[in-house]
Parts: C-alpha cells; sequence; structure tokens
DNA sequence: TTCGTCATGTAAGAAGTTACATGATTTC
DNA sequence: GAAATCATGTAACTTCTTACATGACGAA
C-alpha cells in the first residue's frame, strides 16, 4: 500500500466536519461514542457542537473507511463498542488541520442581537439588556474556569492546544464584559 | 382595539427569531426586502446571519400580523415594496427586547476547533495553523471597521447600541489575537 | 450590449436537532 | 426501589441555505 494518506481521491475524502470531530475526540482519547459525546460538552462545546445522532452514523463510515478500528467491550451485558485510530485516521486528521482552507467562523448570538435594537428601549430597559449580556458573559467565564483542570491535565498528557482554545474562549467573554463597562461609563454622562 | 401589544394569545406572539430580525431592520429604516438583506449584511453579519429567502416570506408574515404595513413603491417598471413599523409593531419589538429569557449563544468555528487538534501536528504546522487563526481575526477586524462609519452615523439618528455590538466585534478579535500571541511567546521557551 | 445592481419570489436540498425507543448498571 | 448514568440507534422534524427563475435599470 503506497502510503496511502487521506488525499482527494485517497478513498477518505469525503469526510465532513462531525467526522473530524470524532475522528479527532478519539484520538484524544474517547473510546466509545457515549464519551466522545461527553467530551464534546466538556471541552469543545463552546465553539463546536455535535449531537448524539450524527456520531454513531460517523463513527460508523469512519470504520467502514478504515480510519478507525472498533471492537466489541461490553461492561457486563451492557452493550458497548470501543474505537481507537489507524495509521490512516491519523493521516487524516494531520491531512484536514495542515489543509488550507477558509476557516468559516459563525456566531448567533441572540444577546448581541438584542443589544443592537436596544436603541427601541428606553435608558433603563436598554441598561437592563446590556446588564443580562455582562451576566451571560460571566456565567460562561465560570463554567469555562471549571473546566480548566481538565484542559490542564491534558496539556501534559497530549499537549497545551486544548488549553488554549479555553483561554481563547474566557477571554473573549472578558472583552465582552470589558466593552459593555466602558460603555456603560461613557453613556452615564 | 384594547391596546393590542404582542403578549402571548394577543394574536401576535408566534415570531420567529428571523421575524424579529426584519421587523428591526424596518425599525431601523431598512425599507424593501432587498434593502433588508444588504442592512443585515452590512451591520449584524459577524453575530447574525439571515438569508433572503426568509426575508420575503418573513415580510408577508409580519404584514399580515399587523406589525408592518407595507405599500407598493414601483422604481420606474421595477416592482418594490416598502415597508413601514406599525405602534403594534414598535410595541412587539419593545417586548421582545425586553422579555426575559435565555439569550442562546451559538459559536461554531473551525478556526478553533482544529486549533483544538493542533496537538496531533508537529511544532510547525501547529504554529502555522495558529498564523492562519490570527490572520483571519485580523482580516474580521479590517472588515469591522470598514463598517465603524456607518455604525457612527446611526447613532446620531438613533442611538449608539449598533456601535456598540460593533465594538464588542473587534474587540473579540482583538482578544483572540493576543491570547494567540500569549501562547506562542511561553511556547517558544 | 454587457455587466453590475436593484428587486422579488420559491423549490429543492443539506444539515442538524429533538425526540423516541430500548435496556443495563450504579448510586442513593 | 427510584433516579441518574451508561450505552446505542434511528425516525421525524425544523431550520436554513443554495440555487433557480424572472426581470428592470443604470453605467461603461
Amino acid at each position: 500500500m503506497p502510503s496511502g494518506t487521506a488525499g482527494p481521491g485517497g478513498g477518505a475524502g469525503d469526510l465532513t466536519a462531525p467526522d473530524y470531530v470524532v475522528l479527532g475526540m478519539v484520538w484524544l482519547g474517547a473510546r466509545s461514542g457515549y464519551e466522545i459525546k461527553r467530551t464534546v460538552e466538556r471541552s469543545i462545546r463552546f465553539f463546536w457542537t455535535i449531537s448524539q445522532a450524527q456520531i454513531y452514523p460517523s463513527l460508523q463510515h469512519l470504520e467502514q473507511t478504515g480510519l478507525l478500528v472498533g471492537r466489541a467491550d461490553p461492561q457486563g451485558r451492557r452493550p458497548r463498542r470501543v474505537y481507537d485510530v489507524t495509521p490512516a485516521g491519523h493521516a487524516a486528521i494531520s491531512d484536514w488541520l495542515r489543509r488550507e482552507e477558509p476557516l468559516p467562523l459563525e456566531l448567533r448570538d441572540a444577546g448581541l442581537l438584542k443589544l443592537f435594537f436596544a436603541d427601541a428601549l428606553d435608558r433603563a430597559d436598554a441598561a437592563g439588556l446590556l446588564t443580562a449580556v455582562k451576566e451571560r458573559s460571566q456565567r460562561q467565564i465560570g463554567m469555562l474556569r471549571a473546566s480548566q483542570p481538565a484542559a490542564e491535565a491534558l496539556r501534559t498528557e497530549t499537549g497545551p492546544h486544548p488549553l488554549l482554545t479555553l483561554r481563547i474562549g474566557i477571554a473573549l467573554h472578558e472583552a465582552t464584559i470589558r466593552v459593555c463597562e466602558e460603555f456603560e461609563e461613557t453613556s452615564r454622562l
């Protein structure tokens, strides 16, 4: 087999974004579909989500393509299937990460949307909306900080990048709060 | 008609998020469907999108519900329909903005996703990914700054909140770049 | 006369979520 | 023995986008 990586036409070039997430999560150590879902919730949820209904078909697809190997690993009488990344699977991850392609960034934020239209409100109600947005960011920071120990543990095991994305998440909300507070001060005048 | 606002059961309580966007944009002065689409692209695109295929049905719905009044306003032989917000429409906006409800925030960022898994790469490739994410944020800041004059103009016409959300957008990307640079410095050691 | 913009409308399809369905195991 | 968690799988639905369809107007 002549160094069969996952280039286009190589047979594994038809992976969707959810496929790469599943593949990457198995690479990071999440062994079952259930565990992948939980790991996603703990680690990348704030910038990417994936539902359970996507995971199991994706695992099947990745196994058929030879990027994952699965085997039955029941816990007692409870069925379970665990997976490992194959060399081809690791090559596919690496190709995907190195691929030069647009990196779409989509934000869909009901808070900013309402804030944008807040001039339709009187001062008090607009201030209330601003407070709601700030408090939401504060809660988010709390949740992100709570998952910091897990990211620090990963740093010694695998590397520092999960911690980096977590720090970016925290910084995003800190920046939001800071701009809101600056706005409050200047509009008080 | 006894002070018909848009409370639940009041007949106009079934508006979707795109409906509120359309309603809000007409309130802000976008008069036709075409103009709404353009205004969305210029102003809220970075935290909310809406496609043309959603706008026209939404305008019809809002007119049927009495939140907008439309009238034909052809330009020459080119047909056009322009809209105005009714008092009931303004009440609906105001109710929506004041409504205490969760403010869902969804981020879907292929850049952060790849960065999260970047420990699967060697140092050089991981650094390249980091650079790509930083450059993307720099481009975004450029685009946001380009729409700052429009937001400043709106400030004197309508109010300061569009400028606030724009500043938040810029601050978000500045924070991303800053954290990336801090990470580069500490990982160089 | 061709291209970009103005202008509206819809059909088809992609993508993703919710909800349902099932059952074992552990914890309280 | 009840509730939470572990574990997998899928049907139905919602939501949104892409693409198509149509045509006028203005500028080069």
